[in-house]
DNA sequence: GAACCGACTGGAACCGGTTCCAACGCGTTC
DNA sequence: GAACGCGTTGGAACCGGTTCCAGTCGGTTC
């Protein structure tokens, strides 16, 4: 291995000089900074990072924690995250909690001491825990928030009077919702901003919580039967594997979407474009949080230290595809009466 | 922040002293390990890793670049990297190149001063970069082969033959298949299988090649149609996002799946299971390969030099869902012929 | 022509660990 | 009682860079 004591060697110059010439610095004449330039260059030259890092303090890597990896809606902000970085020359270190809040407190711990910051995104560790966390001053938070970090979060409450001023336009007066997991933080949100704003935009719609479901598939299976025995005519879900759920069941008993029921999802995962049919949902801005995520911790740097840390939230935005439609004519007293259970289809 | 000399001092040993006590080297009297390891805790000691790095030669983690973190199939082998990497205690940097083969090139090179080992997965660059780049002898590939490096595949061939297998048992003597990129490596060995080694096990099957597509949705569209201007009553697709859209053109055509074609896709991700009819499809261990590549690694780093290093094949199995089923009765001529279009499906 | 100023240069300290090597203490053995 | 050997210990070199500081040199200014 090539070292700069042996470019400089090569090059006639002190360690120092050489050292000054390949990271421009000032205090080098032209001749002597090109001449090492291109010795390194012909030597195969290659920095040691880990050098690098023990004197200066800085490693050029950032840190990025999440949920699971194979899931499309943390794919998407670590797409971000890495986007980003690679823009701004460092490399990222990823860890995957596998959903488990003790591991991801050990690996936020781990990783600090090889970074220069770390976004953690949709932490599942209680708020003490998170507290702690983010006291190290190096954290940004993605998708949830905390006193004294620096965070990116979503407009969920807009997503969801969104979603339910469209479908309160096309004369749903009965919407349900299908809720996640009580522990997390985006469905407080989105649950809240259902009960409570969608009444002030949409006043005439009554809303139904069907409760909480495992943010999967099999979650929007069970909640679809909830949702018809209800009398609901709309359906808003959790997430967009929950209304995919949905929509396979609705299938399988032979209620049509949207002439039926109406089914809205949320995230806009690239499924929802795949299935039939295609489904509407409150797309959030997943990669530009990431991206944002890592500006964030550059400024937290550089932040004073009285000064609040910056929170962002970034804006959502509906997207209307084939599973939303008018709500079924008020002649046929509920829909959920005219079904025709198919007990011959299967449920994957 | 506190040093290994602020313990030894604290512990009242010499540095060399409180290294070993913490390393677990030998040299050491119990007492003084013991009250090394106390103090260390006490103090909140944090070795530095870019010191150890530096002495050791050895960073603790290793790379991985693969072309897109978004698509579920790269996404299954980064978990199991991930996984077997925080099992082993490592870290693991990664890298998406945005399926840029140019790009690949310089992540890989600039990955590889700061990592013991690195996985490169279903990398894009041509032959000659890709051999450049194994022979630094610390890099193992999936999902491609290259002479000196090495890797995890799967096979492939097998795969092909099972699904082939699968729909000539149903009846099916006129099979065709959607292929992928030109450039793919994997679609060179699933075309042929197809081409070929499907001839000998299900050889009354005429097999028509519909040429190549682009790996997502889009292109499934495309080939459905002239799947079924070509008269075939099935289709095996190069992977499942291929399917996917395969099965929304279909259906979009009035086209029943499986009644009238039966589809197969290819990898078994996610969405595989979420659409109607669920999808039959060849699943792939990718999560395993991600992880054994992980192992390999660490064989190669042990492997004396004439030693040819190990390729490893992962078995591939079908997983029969609801998308195949029994060809149509041959009376009705093609199956082409009695389709009605339904021109106000839109596919999204 | 001497004092001065600025740009450039190189020796050396330093970052925080690991590890070689010489020294040391103590119990055994001849 | 002296030589020997083993386990333990600490001083110091080293990994590969960055940066402080003192010194050198050329050109200006009075």
């Amino acid at each position: 291995m090539v070292t700069l004591r042996d470019v400089a060697r090569a090059a006639g110059v002190s360690l120092a000089t050489a050292s000054r010439a390949l990271s421009d610095a000032p205090h080098v004449s032209a001749a002597n900074r090109e001449q090492v330039v291109r010795t390194a260059e012909a030597l195969g030259y290659r920095p040691s990072h880990a050098a690098r890092a023990l004197t200066t303090g800085s490693t050029g890597t950032i840190g990025l924690v999440l949920p699971d990896l194979e899931n499309p809606f943390f794919a998407a902000v670590a797409k971000g995250v890495q986007g980003r970085a690679r823009e701004t020359g460092r490399e990222v270190l990823v860890a995957d909690t596998d959903e488990d809040g003790d591991l991801e407190r050990d690996l936020v711990d781990r990783l600090l001491d090889r970074v220069d910051g770390l976004v953690l995104c949709s932490p599942r560790m209680p708020p003490p825990a998170l507290e702690r966390v983010v006291a190290d001053g190096r954290v940004a938070l993605v998708n949830r928030e905390a006193p004294g970090a620096p965070s990116v979060s979503f407009d969920t409450a807009d997503g969801v009077r969104q979603a339910l001023a469209h479908l309160r336009a096309l004369g749903h007066d009965a919407v349900a919702y299908a809720g996640g997991p009580a522990a997390s933080w985006s469905d407080a949100l989105r649950r809240s901003a259902f009960t409570a704003g969608g009444a002030a935009e949409v006043e005439a719609t009554e809303v139904l919580d069907l409760g909480a479901f495992r943010p999967v598939h099999a979650g929007g299976v069970q909640a679809a039967d909830l949702a018809l025995a209800a009398g609901a005519s709309a359906v808003l879900c959790f997430n967009d594997l929950v209304a995919l759920g949905v929509l396979a069941r609705l299938h399988a008993r032979g209620v049509r979407v949207p002439d039926d029921v109406s089914v809205v999802g949320f995230d806009d995962v690239a499924a929802a474009t795949l299935v039939t049919p295609p489904l509407t949902t409150v797309a959030v801005p997943l990669a530009r949080a990431g991206r944002q995520a890592v500006d964030l911790l550059d400024v937290t740097g550089g932040r004073a230290a009285g000064q609040a840390p910056e929170r962002r939230c970034l804006p959502t935005h509906l997207v209307v595809r084939s599973s939303s439609g008018p709500a079924p004519a008020p002649a046929a007293s509920s829909p959920a009466v005219r079904l025709s259970p198919d007990p011959e289809v299967v449920i994957p």
